[in-house]
DNA sequence: CCGATGAGTTGCGGATTGAAACCATTATGC
DNA sequence: GCATAATGGTTTCAATCCGCAACTCATCGG
């Protein structure tokens, strides 16, 4: 197959007009997402991101694979010797509106009341605020005060 | 079983303490999301959320049973007539920030330029604003400039 | 050289999915 | 009244996916 080096033409979209249904086709399983997370966190390594989530280790070779076919994840050398390890792409790193939002769901709807969860802080410590969808003009936004416009 | 009404002890979590890991837990497959999406959309029926996803039926049926038991979606008899439908509860329509962060996600990363897809907009027809998360004084947060505090 | 660590691969049994068929209960056309 | 269809599932069965444990291979520290 010569010049099939870019971008695979691969992907069956589940709806492929639709972005919410790509985004899930590319990280909405079971594991993805706390991988991202993991990176987001600091985890770099192959045994890092084992020990962090439990992930079996053909799953995770497997999960690691797509990421970086995806171009979610990079491999590369890591700076000290000749170990590989990897690292976030922008389009990864952007994802961090994605797990900020789940985790904020989580705090508020996944624990019972003075059960202790981890949080995220910024520099200062002070815990980043809820994420509230607004309209240009500020007013908040709901499911019920949006809708989808369909296109094609 | 007498005195078991109220919410099953349940939970196996995959991580107990991480909010990420326990919203992932109640909707991180590949199909809840979307069921989420559909019924912010309007969607109510059985039959309609299978025609909007075409997901298979015996997976719908396992799917809007755990909704319900999680108490993301609550069935009740329709306003005509005693037909059944789903609707969301406060704590699904509360996914509205985790839909809109996946769909805003994918329409800056899964789409070619130009690449015609769905949209959400307001009651005016304007398009929604990209969710960006801030702290408190209104500085953006990433994943470079936040960190998990853990607890325990 | 020896043992430990990192990064996987392989094999296998059990759980999860998907496609399609089947079923029961209303609705609808004639 | 009877055939037809739609709704809301359940059942069956094959294919796939996942988790676990064992194994490989390369490197590293001493």
């Amino acid at each position: 197959m010569p010049g099939t080096t870019a971008h695979a033409p691969d992907h069956d979209w589940t709806d492929p007009h639709c972005p919410v249904a790509r985004t899930l086709d590319l990280v909405g399983d079971r594991w993805t997402l706390l991988l991202i997370r993991d990176a987001m966190d600091g985890a770099r390594s192959f045994t890092e991101f084992q020990r962090r989530t439990g992930i079996a280790r053909n799953i995770l070779t497997d999960r690691l694979r797509k990421l970086t076919a995806h171009e979610l994840l990079a491999q590369r050398t890591a700076p000290s010797g000749r170990r590989q390890e990897y690292v976030l792409t922008d389009a990864g790193r952007d994802l961090f509106p994605v797990v900020l939002t789940l985790r904020q769901w989580g705090e508020r709807h996944a624990f019972a009341p003075g059960e202790t969860h981890s949080t995220l802080v910024d520099r200062h410590g002070t815990p980043v605020p809820e994420i509230a969808p607004t309209a240009a003009d500020g007013t908040p936004l709901d499911a019920d005060t949006t809708q989808v416009r369909k296109i094609g």
